[in-house]
RNA sequence: GUCCCGUUCGUCUAGUGGUUUAGGACACCGCCCUUUCACGGCGGCAACACGGGUUCGAAUCCCGUACGGGAUGCCA
């Protein structure tokens, strides 16, 4: 467990999105760790867009990114992009070869890919034999004949690399099981591994907060951070999310990205506030407030198992966090629905589970609606009934306490079908509060049976 | 194949050898309240993956098995 003391210098950490897909629940966990663990002990959150594959990286997909992120209310301090970087990665590199950390290869990938197949069927591991170092003058010089550009590897040291992580405690990782790994491409493009100690070198990043398919990455890179003259930051690897059936969450993206969550009407703080405590000990709250989700969080809380997303857990934070919305913080939501009525807002808050659904029962009172008409004869004694001056929310009391008396009715036998008829739905928002937005023309209109 | 990691109520988890009849939260069920739903109050159901070992004593330590996740890329 880390150490919450040696962060009580202002930390720096940042999310380093590779702009090849939208935002999911997983990404945006990670994101949301660190932009909470920034603000949490008055840290900067830096935004770094990992663009060095050139070939998956869009415009596009950045940008919507960057929508998600602003949306959460999860605002960067700073930003930078690695595609800006690379003479920052040249002098690296240049660094690493006059140190002997770096050196050439010439295998092709179809070289790479025989060589791991033909170790795997020996029942040996993958790892890299490191042949290019074997490679004699006029070796090189014939491949370079042949126009085969190569691409470099950082020669890791054959040591046990050990770190205190901020979630898994003391980490040990034997290098032997490890490939020296690529950090140039043949074609010249670096590849993040490198990119990314430099950037954190350069940014000063003092934590990096990342889940737990890094680990391997982390053991590289911090023996590159050394390679390098820096001390690596402090680590922490998330356990990763699995879907509520336990199945990775990487092969469902489409069901789970952030805009999809988004036109499904959950809100921003209900994301949040499930994602800062699912795999965590404490308790799944629903938030009012990036704040308190904020003021809530501390990382030593959380644990190393998989964490389960449940999107059904979701729509319950959401709902809860809905109904107590006052008007002033959906009024804009709403008019886009033309829903402008306060009132008409505290009446249903409490039966939905999206905004939207405000709309339905909006339409539920001034629209036509399908009435049933469950007990004929109570509802003509409530048309009887049914008090002169304006309709209120107030007269509800009175008036079915006359109903009751004139007909015998008394609990779901006088307001279920009064509900029935004046709502055409068997549950939602208490009637009273519905009335004056259904008025005296159509309460009548439905309790004898027309729309 | 190899290397990491994990496995406690439905779910997220507390638990680091005795204080545990294994605690909490959410969900679920019941009762109360009540104008349905919801809210609230009270109560309930419900778990240490399996097998060995160490120990006076193990959810906790060790070994093995099973299952799950991750890594093993000229992706990030």
């Amino acid at each position: 467990m880390g150490d919450s003391n040696l962060t009580s210098s202002q930390p720096k950490v940042r999310f380093a999105p590779s702009p090849t897909g939208k935002l999911h629940v997983g990404n945006l966990r990670t994101a949301l760790v660190n932009f909470l663990y920034a603000k949490a002990h008055n840290g900067t959150f830096m935004l770094r867009i990992d663009d060095t594959d050139t070939e998956r990286s869009t415009p596009e997909y950045e940008a919507a990114i960057r929508a998600d992120l602003e949306w959460m209310g999860m605002a960067w301090d700073c930003e930078d992009r690695q595609s800006d970087r690379i003479g920052r990665y040249d002098e690296a590199l240049a660094h690493l070869i006059e140190t002997g950390r770096a050196y050439a290869c010439y295998e092709t990938a179809e070289e790479l890919g025989l060589k791991r197949k033909a170790q795997l069927n020996a029942g040996r591991p993958p790892v890299y034999d490191r042949a290019a170092l074997k490679l004699t003058a006029e070796q090189i010089a014939a491949y370079e004949a042949e126009g085969r550009k190569p691409h470099y590897r950082f020669r890791l040291n054959d040591a046990e690399v050990r770190w205190t992580d901020l979630v898994r405690g003391d980490v040990a990782y034997h290098m032997s099981s490890l490939s020296d790994p690529v950090i140039i491409r043949e074609d010249g493009r670096y590849i993040y591994t490198l990119a990314s100690v430099v950037d954190d070198i350069d940014h000063g990043i003092t934590t990096i907060l990342r889940g737990e398919d890094h680990v391997t990455n982390s053991a590289a890179q911090i023996q590159l951070f050394e390679a390098l003259g820096a001390q690596a930051p402090q680590m922490g690897h998330l356990a990763l999310l699995a879907g509520a059936d336990g199945e990775g969450l990487s092969k469902r993206l489409g069901s789970l990205s952030i805009e999809e969550l988004r036109t499904n009407g959950m809100r921003a703080v209900a994301i949040a506030s499930l994602l800062s405590r699912i795999g965590t000990s404490q308790p799944i709250t629903a938030f009012a407030s990036l704040a308190e989700v904020i003021d809530g969080f501390d990382i030593a809380h959380y644990g190393r198992a998989t964490a389960k997303f449940d999107p059904s857990e979701l729509a319950m934070i959401n709902a809860k966090i809905i109904q107590s919305l006052d008007f002033a913080d959906v009024a804009d939501e709403l008019s886009d629905l033309a829903v402008t009525d306060e009132a008409f807002w505290l009446a249903v808050r409490g039966n939905l589970e999206k905004v939207s659904e405000a709309a339905d029962w909006w339409a539920v009172c001034h629209n036509d609606i399908e009435t049933i008409i469950e007990d004929k004869a109570l509802c003509d004694a409530a048309i009887t009934a049914l008090p002169d001056g304006p309709i209120t929310s107030d007269i509800w009391k009175d008036w079915t306490k006359a109903i009751s008396a004139a007909t015998g009715a008394k609990g779901r036998g006088l307001f279920m079908p009064l509900r029935l008829a004046l709502t055409g739905r068997s549950a939602g928002p208490e009637v009273a509060g519905l009335l004056p937005f259904i008025g005296r023309e159509r309460i009548v209109k439905r309790l004898s049976g027309g729309a």
